[in-house]
DNA sequence: TGTACATCAGTGAACGCGCGTTCACTGATGTAC
DNA sequence: TGTACATCAGTGAACGCGCGTTCACTGATGTAC
């Protein structure tokens, strides 16, 4: 009397429609991976009975298990790119655009935290995923850092580094966001948002001072030299 | 004539001293951990064959695996702690202990990628590898940044939104490097710098122009009007 | 229009593997008398 | 000082499991004549 209730056998694919297929491995995978704590607790199993087709069915498709888990992160990715291009569409102007971007960015992440991580955290992923993170979250970080210096809120210089900076800083926020959901973090977009401006005022504030390396001490003493008279009105 | 070159029987133990061979496990298991590239692909038969023990005797001194893993994050993170207060201790005033607290966790964190992987984006780690985590990072970063706001360098409030976003600066900064170290990074100890100044000067810039909540747009806005005289003095 | 045939998407069963963990045991060490 | 015994750190063999992957196959679909 054991009823197990197995998947309906899916109809047979038509002649030329092997990519639907396809599209629907993906998607099953994505949600398993989105369920799951751990890639490896994403067994292709798992994913041939969520589509409703036996487990070799995937090999049909796929060369092995990181080559699926690969066009996930990619697809994840490029939906990555578009949430930010879509919301740096109408800003106004490029540290806005920025401060955009970072927002997107951090939002996007919390939404798909295991495919987040997957994708930047496995430190052998595939080789054209990090090559969709270059196309989407890096690039898109890097043009408007270079309108920024362009637009003189940013040292003229080398735009690499503070690209860097400032995709770590969405990345930290990010990431520690959905390591440790249980610290205080408050509304995500304003910490995110005060995370990001502080990292991207910060470079702003080199500029003022001067090109260059200006050390950290320098930049402090004057601040503090800005600071204190407004604050106080002593001295 | 096969000859297994098996690792030697260790001398049975004198009565009261499991603690011994608990540290070896432990020292065994962070070894491997470091090599690995995963927590799964470190095998409590892999740790047993590195001590010279069999694998149930990992049994006699942790309940599981988990508790193994929790036990090697505890030490590394209080190595950590260590490794922090060195660098802070003779740090010219709470803004440069900051900065040396920061460099000292960027630094550690990348000689250390898989503990600190597993520490800070396991999703479901030992309780208390969090409670040490709490107790070292975490709590060196509040009470500068403490320290900080008392002397002016930052605007006075909670502490808690500047530690945690400072916290998740050289985290970002220290786990993409993790992940990403094709990336072209430079020196980590001037790039973890920079990310970390800037993310703290940001904070100070924000004490520089007003308490509360000001806008990134004025603040950008101020920077910007302080910017343009000092660089090309048109207009 | 009907029949024989090629194609190939998907199947079912099995493979070998390494894992975490259990369990009854052994035998050196220390202790009581 | 010698002997019997309790202790308990560590053993050896096995357990059940789920995994990724392979392989010979089936049978609906489309095509050629």
């Amino acid at each position: 009397m054991t009823a197990v209730a197995r998947t309906p056998r899916r109809r047979r694919a038509q002649r030329g429609s092997g990519e639907q297929l396809r599209a629907e491995i993906i998607a099953a995978a994505r949600e398993l991976l989105a369920a799951a704590a751990n890639a490896d607790d994403v067994s292709i199993r798992a994913v041939a009975d969520a589509v409703g087709v036996t487990s070799p069915s995937i090999y049909l498709h796929f060369a092995d298990k990181n080559e699926l888990l690969g066009a996930v992160v990619s697809e994840v990715f490029s939906e990555l790119d578009a949430a930010m291009l879509a919301a740096g569409a109408d800003a106004d102007g490029p540290f806005e655009r920025l401060r955009a971007f970072g927002l997107a960015y951090v939002v996007f992440a919390v939404a798909h935290p295991e495919q987040y991580r997957i994708a930047t955290m496995d430190p052998c992923p595939q080789p054209d995923v990090d090559e969709v993170l270059a196309s989407s979250a890096f690039e898109n970080f890097n043009a408007t850092v270079m309108e920024c210096m362009q637009a003189g809120i940013f040292a003229d210089g080398d735009p690499l580094p503070i690209t860097l900076d400032l995709w770590a800083a969405a990345h930290g926020i990010a990431s520690l966001m959905i390591a440790k959901p249980f610290l205080p973090w408050g509304d995500v977009k304003t910490t995110a948002d005060r995370a990001l401006c502080a990292a991207a005022l910060g470079h702003a504030a080199r500029a003022l001072v001067g090109d260059g390396d200006v050390t950290a001490k320098q930049l402090t003493e004057w601040l503090a030299e800005q600071h204190r008279p407004s604050r106080s009105r002593k001295r």
